[in-house]
DNA sequence: ATAAGCTGTGGAAACGTTTCCACGCTCATA
DNA sequence: TATGAGCGTGGAAACGTTTCCACAGCTTAT
């Protein structure tokens, strides 16, 4: 097929290369009538900038910006992510910007990726997912005038990272629970460094430990079980909480993925919830509304959104815009219920 | 930051710049001394080419492929789907090709989209995931010489497609229901022709009739119900079937979304499900195990992957793999139970 | 009348690769 | 010894844009 080249428009519209070029690019420096012109050679003829001629040249933008994530730790919060930055996308419509996904599959080969996209200079800008930058990951990217946003971290490192305040969450969960007569609480989660240093894990035990702590109660170590992020693992750790000698009342796992395998776990030892125990998660996945957990929600969307206009800001030398999230909210549902009796033991 | 080019390399490696893009692009016609002197430069001064650059002369591989997608009409499957992509794209990771994602937000959209993909000519070839294609389309792809590939469509089309059998499908989870004794069997549904012109619920319901066809059982057109794809919609869908004077004592909903409205909808009117009604899907998303619904699997990973795999043979002008998945299998669980007692009616 | 400044325009150069042609060397053959 | 084929190599040309410099034509100030 015959792919019109500017030169082409030029020839048919009687002007030069450069004139077409600042026509595509809204350039004040053409009069009206010459505009017109060009504009009307352009749609005889079907053209259309090739986008990737149009990236050559070093100084301009690419209109890519990429994503970089692990995404299959979680599928549903994945795609409620991804969402929110096509939402983000939408917003801008005009600047016709494209998402160029980099999956990574450890922590060696996410720096390896960031160095290629270093390299090659293939994007405008990064959106990184859950993993942390290290120093020199950061001046890398600082180095190559390359903007860069977090998504899904706490807001108190030295980049803009866009995400639930984890802290907070853990504990309006823990207080959630306690306020519901509960003192005998189980954390599962993930090990707070996880195989990809994802910290999520610790800042939301931090938040549940403060709750327990105002109310002067200790956290018991028993009642605290980490491993890998997979589902079987976490059947196993709830398996072990609840055929405890003396087993907690209530369980808080630190993603609803964990919840549900509590959810599992209790179900196979013929135990109901939230009858013999409650179950608590964090993250409102879509699988949660019809399981009626009781969970913590956090804005994947919103933020997924947001991530998007604070990078488009960040590559047009804007103002971002302030990078706040509605806070995590519990909702509660079927799987938790006021401890009854046992206050009296 | 200073990038090396490849000029760089050949004056470092005291080569021409035609060797060293021998060395990158795997000729075998490069002596392995050469050869070792220039990766030895390569090395040294932390070269990657330039994608961009890469892709600018005409024949050349881009190492993108495109992905168009709705991704909305359904998260978890559509995660799942990128998963399979993703895990076919491991396969060739060689290759180092990356996912350009293309979403579209409607039909008018759609036909945009793909103009606007073959004008700018950025991708090697194309997925294209759920939507059908016009034979111009198809004629406008071809004479632009890129390859494309279907995801989720019945393979009896004049392009490859690589989805789950629909028509099997309903079959067996009409089969299935029938077997379980059951007789007046609701089918809930897309239109079968949605907006999008989706013909996914047209099929399904196809091999549903045939089932019952088979066992001299008429469909009553009462107990088909369509509408919208949206939960809100098959919440009301649903509510109307179980309202009938006469309800079905089992739904056949087409996909899992749906039936889990069904479930909320019984739920709603204080029916028992499965004691009152059977509720069957269709998909076996993440959500179905946790909720106990009984449905119909299809391979969505399998089937992302081998679409990669596929796609990728066009590109290179290999043989393509044979398209067959995995067929449909019903996965029983807690939503269906033999119908008991009506019989005797 | 001349100089200076501004505006719109044309087109060469640059971006970093791949491709392709030409060249020189080696080795087999006549 | 002369010829031809084959192989490895060098580097110019090409890809389709943007950028930037130069210039023509005007207006305004001197």
């Amino acid at each position: 097929m015959f792919r019109p080249t500017i030169r082409d428009v030029a020839r048919k519209a009687g002007v030069g290369i450069g004139t077409v070029s600042r026509v595509l690019n809204n350039s004040p420096k053409v009069t009206p009538e010459t505009r017109q012109a060009v504009l009307a050679a352009i749609a005889e003829l079907g053209f259309r900038p090739n986008t990737i001629a149009r990236q050559l040249p070093r100084r301009t933008r690419l209109h890519n910006i990429g994503v970089v994530t692990q995404p299959f730790i979680n599928y549903q919060a994945f795609a409620a992510q991804m969402r929110g930055l096509q939402l983000g996308l939408y917003d801008y419509d005009s600047k016709r910007y494209e998402m160029v996904l980099y999956s990574v599959r450890s922590l060696a080969h996410f720096d390896e990726q960031l160095t290629a996209i270093v390299r090659t200079g293939t994007v405008d800008g990064l959106i990184i997912i859950d993993f942390d930058l290290l120093d020199e990951q950061k001046q890398m990217l600082r180095d190559a005038g390359l903007p860069f946003v977090g998504l899904n971290h706490l807001q108190d490192a030295d980049w803009p990272c866009i995400g639930a305040d984890n802290h907070l969450g853990g504990y309006l969960a823990a207080s959630y629970l306690l306020d519901l007569g509960h003192t005998d609480i189980a954390y599962l989660g993930d090990e707070f460094v996880d195989t990809f240093e994802f910290k999520t894990s610790g800042q939301r035990y931090e938040g549940f430990r403060r709750a327990l702590a105002e109310r002067g109660l200790p956290a018991k170590d028993e009642y605290v079980r980490l491993g890998f992020h997979d589902y079987d693992v976490a059947i196993e750790l709830a398996t072990e909480l609840l055929r405890l000698p003396d087993p907690p009342t209530a369980i808080f796992a630190m993603c609803d993925m964990q919840a549900l395998a509590c959810l599992d776990a209790a179900r196979r030892l013929g135990l109901r919830v939230p009858e013999a125990v409650s179950v608590m998660g964090f993250d409102d996945l879509e699988t949660s509304y019809h399981v009626g957990l009781t969970t913590v929600r956090q804005h994947f969307e919103p933020a997924g959104r947001l991530a998007v206009q604070y990078l488009l800001a960040l590559i047009d030398g804007a103002p971002p815009p302030p990078p706040v999230l509605p806070p995590p909210e519990v909702i509660p549902r079927q799987t938790t219920r006021p401890l009854a009796g046992k206050g009296a033991v």
